[in-house]
DNA sequence: TAAAACAATGGACAATGATCCACGGTTTGA
DNA sequence: TCAAACCGTGGATCATTGTCCATTGTTTTA
């Protein structure tokens, strides 16, 4: 599919597509058109696209969703990428952790001790 | 309090104090002394500065930490400050849902399903 | 077939959240 | 007393995460 389309689907603006692309989060082959040099975008980058949006709100950066995409590749050791995907989520538990705190402490602040 | 002594009890680095201050996440007096103009931090810095970083850590911003300590003024409406402070804890605990998304996730993944 | 919508590229711009640096003045401690 | 460590001010710089724009070319559609 074109960028457009996969806008679309994902909500994800053209603009911000191309920046993931640049920074290595998708790709896409060139068309087969002959008279274009437009992309080509597989049913993946749907995936990884929404995937990436809620990682993003998740409050994970585009270097942690980078690694992420590395160490799920073919070229990767299986082995390293699990270790990589799983310092994500240990990451990933403590901010859960750390908003817990947050929220205990708005609580309290909320219920007149602050 | 000078703010050497903040940041040390604080771990969080002057430029950051000034950065905080010069956005209204605290405040401070001049000192006493006639010969300098050094600032002086009160106790409730220590405990504020804790807050706000690991308010930070779990994804709000300065925005957020502002809004918040305007919510706790005197000068505020205390019904205004509570709705203030709910609206916070509310994104916050969509925050952790949104985490909690993203680790099964990675968690597929790991388990090779991705 | 012409206008509207879409695409690629490259670079400018912006907000956020710091960090760093130079300067001149103050305090501290050896 | 004198150097080292500290302080305030102001501005420069930086990384991150986008967004916007101009330009040029392509496709779609009315």
């Amino acid at each position: 599919m074109r960028i457009g389309e996969l806008a679309e689907k994902t909500g994800v603006s053209r603009d911000t597509i191309r920046f993931y692309e640049r920074n290595g989060l998708i790709s896409s082959s060139v068309s087969d058109s002959t008279t274009n040099n437009y992309r080509d975008y597989k049913d993946d980058c749907v995936v990884k696209l929404k995937f990436f949006a809620g990682a993003r709100e998740a409050g994970m950066s585009i270097a942690d969703l980078r690694s992420i995409m590395d160490s799920t590749a073919d070229s990767c050791d299986p082995e390293v990428g699990r270790r990589v995907i799983q310092s994500k989520i240990t990451e990933l538990k403590e901010r859960a952790g750390q908003i817990e705190n947050v929220i205990r402490f708005l609580e309290n602040v909320k219920n007149g001790s602050g």
